[in-house]
RNA sequence: GCGGGUGUGGCGGAAUGGUAGACGCCGGGGACUUAAAAUCCCCUGAUCCUAUAGAUCGUGCGAGUUCGAGUCUCGCCACCCGCACCA
């Protein structure tokens, strides 16, 4: 007996060491037992762990724990994505090296989830910046380089002139550096690309496969990737010239009543000779790319005076160069077809050019008006020759064969999907292994010289890449003839670092990447948790890399993670004063008003959103662990919200989680081993939890297993002892043991049991005991409940009717009335109809 | 504009077409205590009411299917997210 407090500030870490002295959480991948791969998204360390972290790295903590006790060999780790322009940014205003300041961050970020108790295995631990990992990065580039998956070509990048640095799209604010504030310039420089493009069709299928993803990331992953077909054609021009078109409708060909080109096509470059043309190419560029600015854009075109002779029936139409044309998409030109393409509608409403109907909801529809908008939808071709009558898709097979028999077209599938650009100009990444050599031009580096690693003694002072201005590193011999030669000085995209780490984590040998045989053993990823924001690019990136990786035979993996699950955010409300915000830990909370702490002015409750530093609505993790523990914290990780939807986060929520553990902790009080005797329904209630949180666990439902088991605790709590009670509490805590595991172990330790309840199997219940004897039988009148009434299992039909038409209050509502029907499901209700 | 999602008490949320609101939080009342903390017990959707009983309403709105709809169908509304002049 005791009446003494669970105190998390001496337990987490005792269980904490005895976990990792017993290596508890180690990965053996000789096991015999089946294998499950739990990851989360590893992190980047920005410096401190933040809630959204706890909540992601806690949901699959919970599933590595329970897959262990259900007798899986579970691999779990952790590591660090720990290249990226943070640092750099701390390099140039905290005068740190961004080496120094990413292993500093890692150390502390580290030491906050070991506090947590995360069963993870540490052993296998490793940061994208260890240049081990990267130099072996560097291996697999060179690898697909040879395979021809690797190429380089000019393209467009966004130069800060005055930071002399390449700015992402999403550093562009304005049109200006996000930094410097100076005007951005388009400059084209050569640049290293991966062929993600030819696994575009595989990408696609493959999404089919992926049953346990979220249907919007598939959806956004497919739209992404972006398959159209349609028919690619050549017109003639009146100039002499041809000008190549894309159309997914070729079945409105006979509508077509302009043609349109891209202000940086070829075409219309071509007539720079008139300062007309050149204002209104000007123009076109000046446009925003807002999501406002492109809903309102005026459709805005220059007729060239150019015609182009329509393919069948001759006429010239006119050929203008339009601001909605997009260079980068199929030919950079388009067939204007106004009566079946909104854009063209307007473009030809404002440029008053023909709008002809040739699709109509059936065949007699072809004199029938155009309306207000064009109609897009399908129907029955009209007023075009030869394909009167033909559905669209039958016109579309028609007009792409006669192009492809006609020799002017052929039939094409066009994605939105790009070759992915890899090369940054930037220092804290991992260095593309390549030499620039005069005589033999673009060299791969030896792969005994792996790695090729970032020089330490750099400088931030100057703007632009560290490794293009440091004296020494890039000038080398070249690998092949060995006269001098200059190092690339691009680094890799982070995406890369973080498109293999999962194969890394399953096996890492010295002198490879990986291997095969033990990525066989543990890959696809049973669970992989995190983001909704890496919904798109980060597991685009990560599914290409292993079909890449298979293609070249390094692995033999179809599809990387078989589970996703994206988690929503931890939100909380914030509070505004004279336009600023203030942190929670500054505001007081009476009733429905909130005051600052300091000077105690009224504060205004504003909305409940994602925690932010802007917002300073941000709770810090340690200081939460501080006052609570460990296991308060995990509690409402997943306790009340789904785990798909947002957490808000309340103090007094955690009050509850924190009043619960000191709850199970009593659990112990009551835990009589002498006990003896049955308490039936109390067992039941515990083999029911037993089946049921299971099933919740397995299904992520966590706040649903949260919820049996306060009641399951409720109910052992009230119980009488008896062995059944002391079953439902041994159930209680090794179900809890995966959610909440210190102290789990703690009462587990102060019960007597043998052993840690990290190494425990989940319990054992009884079938016999899920079935209840008595049923509730709810009895409906008039649509309404009337009355429950007690019955056995299994009883008749008959038997049920007879006892509802027995029930007082049944014959109040009946209140004489004939009845007609009596709809009786056994074990369930009586249903009386008059 | 296109695509997707969500809508249930004061709040977070439960609910194989079958007793709506499990469980948690907040709130109210009480016990224990010199007092507090901690803990325990009871109440807690709304309205009506002759008030330990009973009735009516109630899952964004409007229809429909059904003996029975939060759940299925159709039509709206609101909010959130993603993509975006992709031909």
């Amino acid at each position: 007996m005791t009446d003494t407090r669970f105190d998390p500030s001496s337990a987490d870490g005792r269980w904490q060491r005895a976990w990792d002295e017993a290596g508890t959480f180690a990965a053996d991948s000789n096991s015999d037992k089946p294998k499950s791969y739990i990851l989360e998204m590893f992190p980047y360390p920005s410096g401190r762990i933040h809630m959204g972290h706890v909540r992601n790295y806690t949901m699959g903590d919970v599933i590595a724990r329970y897959k262990k006790m259900r007798g899986y060999e579970v691999l779990h780790p952790m590591g660090w994505d720990a290249f990226g322009m943070p640092a750099e940014n701390a390099a140039m205003e905290k005068k740190v090296h961004p080496g120094e300041w990413t292993r500093s961050n890692i150390a502390a970020m580290k030491a906050q989830l070991q506090r947590i108790g995360f069963a993870l295995d540490w052993t296998r631990e490793f940061a994208t910046c260890d240049p081990e990992y990267y130099g072996h990065e560097q291996a697999l580039f060179i690898d697909l380089y040879e395979s021809g998956l690797v190429y380089r070509r000019q393209s467009e990048v966004n130069w800060d002139p005055v930071d002399m640095t390449v700015l992402a799209n999403e550093q562009v604010i304005d049109g200006k550096g996000w930094r410097s504030g100076a005007e951005v310039e388009k400059r084209k420089l050569d640049q290293w690309f991966l062929k993600i493009t030819d696994f575009a069709e595989d990408l696609l299928s493959g999404l089919g496969d992926l049953k346990d993803w979220p249907d919007k990331v598939r959806l956004m992953q497919e739209n992404w990737i972006g398959k159209s077909s349609g028919l690619e054609f050549s017109f003639e021009l009146s100039n002499g010239e041809t000008l190549p078109v894309y159309t997914t409708r070729p079945d409105t060909i006979f509508g077509a009543s302009f043609c349109a080109i891209a202000a940086d096509h070829a075409i219309a470059q071509g007539l720079a000779s008139d300062p007309k043309v050149v204002a209104f190419i000007e123009e076109c560029k000046k446009g925003g790319t807002t999501a406002a600015e492109l809903e309102t854009a005026e459709k805005l075109g220059f007729d060239t005076g150019v015609t182009a002779k329509h393919p069948f029936t001759g006429e010239p139409i006119p050929v203008f160069i339009a601001n909605f044309v997009l260079m980068d998409y199929g030919t950079g030109a388009v067939m204007g077809v106004p009566g079946h393409d909104q854009r063209d509608f307007e473009f030809a409403t404002k440029y008053e050019l023909p709008i002809a109907r040739v699709v109509a909801k059936d065949a007699s529809g072809a004199a029938a008006p155009m309306g207000n908008e064009a109609e897009a939808g399908d129907g029955i071709v009209v007023n075009s020759d030869f394909l009167d009558g033909k559905p669209v898709d039958d016109a579309k097979a028609d007009v792409i064969a006669r192009a492809e028999s006609g020799g002017w077209g052929e039939g094409k599938t066009v994605w939105r999907l790009r070759d992915w650009g890899v090369s940054r100009q930037r220092y804290w990444g991992t260095p593309i292994p390549f030499v620039h050599c005069e005589t033999c031009g673009v060299v791969p580096v030896a792969k005994d010289q792996l790695p090729v690693t970032l020089p330490d003694d750099i400088d931030f002072e100057t703007p632009g890449n560290p490794l293009e201005r440091h004296a020494t590193w890039k000038h080398c011999p070249c690998p092949k003839c060995g006269k001098d030669a200059r190092r690339e000085t691009d680094t890799l995209d982070t995406f890369v670092d973080s498109s293999w780490y999962f194969l890394r984590f399953a096996s890492q040998p010295d002198n490879a990447p990986f291997d095969a045989q033990e990525i066989a053993k543990w890959l696809p990823v049973q669970h992989y948790i995190g983001g909704i924001e890496h919904a798109i690019l980060h597991l685009l990136y990560a599914r290409f890399w292993t079909r890449a990786l298979a293609h070249i035979g390094k692995i033999d993996v179809a599809e990387p993670f078989a589970d996703l699950f994206t988690q929503g955010m931890v939100t909380h409300e914030t509070y505004g004063l004279n336009g600023a915000w203030l942190s929670p830990a500054d505001v007081r909370i009476e009733g429905e008003k909130a005051f600052a702490v300091d000077g105690g002015a009224e504060v205004e409750r504003g909305r409940v959103v994602k925690m932010s530093k802007s917002k300073k609505n941000v709770v810090d993790p340690d200081n939460i662990i501080d006052q609570y523990g460990a296991d308060a914290v995990r509690w409402f990780m997943l306790s009340d919200s789904p785990p798909e939807r947002d957490l808000p986060w309340s103090e007094a929520g955690i009050e509850g989680c924190w009043r619960f553990v000191q709850r199970l902790w009593r659990l112990f009080d009551v835990y009589d081993s002498g006990a003896s005797g049955e308490d039936k329904a109390l067992a039941r209630k515990a083999h029911q939890a037993i089946v049921a949180v299971a099933e919740d666990i397995e299904a992520l439902g966590f706040n649903k297993a949260v919820a049996r088991i306060y009641e399951l605790t409720a109910a052992a709590e009230k119980a009488g002892p008896s062995e059944s009670r002391n079953f439902a509490i041994r159930a209680i805590l090794h179900m809890v043991a995966p959610m909440m595991p210190h102290v789990a172990e703690e009462v587990h330790e102060a019960m007597g049991a043998d052993g840690l309840i990290a190494d425990a199997a989940w319990p054992q219940h009884d079938d016999a005991m899920l079935v209840e004897d008595e049923v509730t039988i709810a009895v409906q009148h008039k649509g309404k409940l009337r009355d429950t009434l007690t019955a056995p299992k299994g009883a008749a039909k008959e038997d049920l009717e007879a006892l509802a038409l027995a029930s007082e209050k049944v014959q109040r509502s009946l209140d004489g009335a004939e009845i007609r029907k009596v709809i009786v499901v056994p074990d369930r209700l009586v249903n009386i109809v008059t």
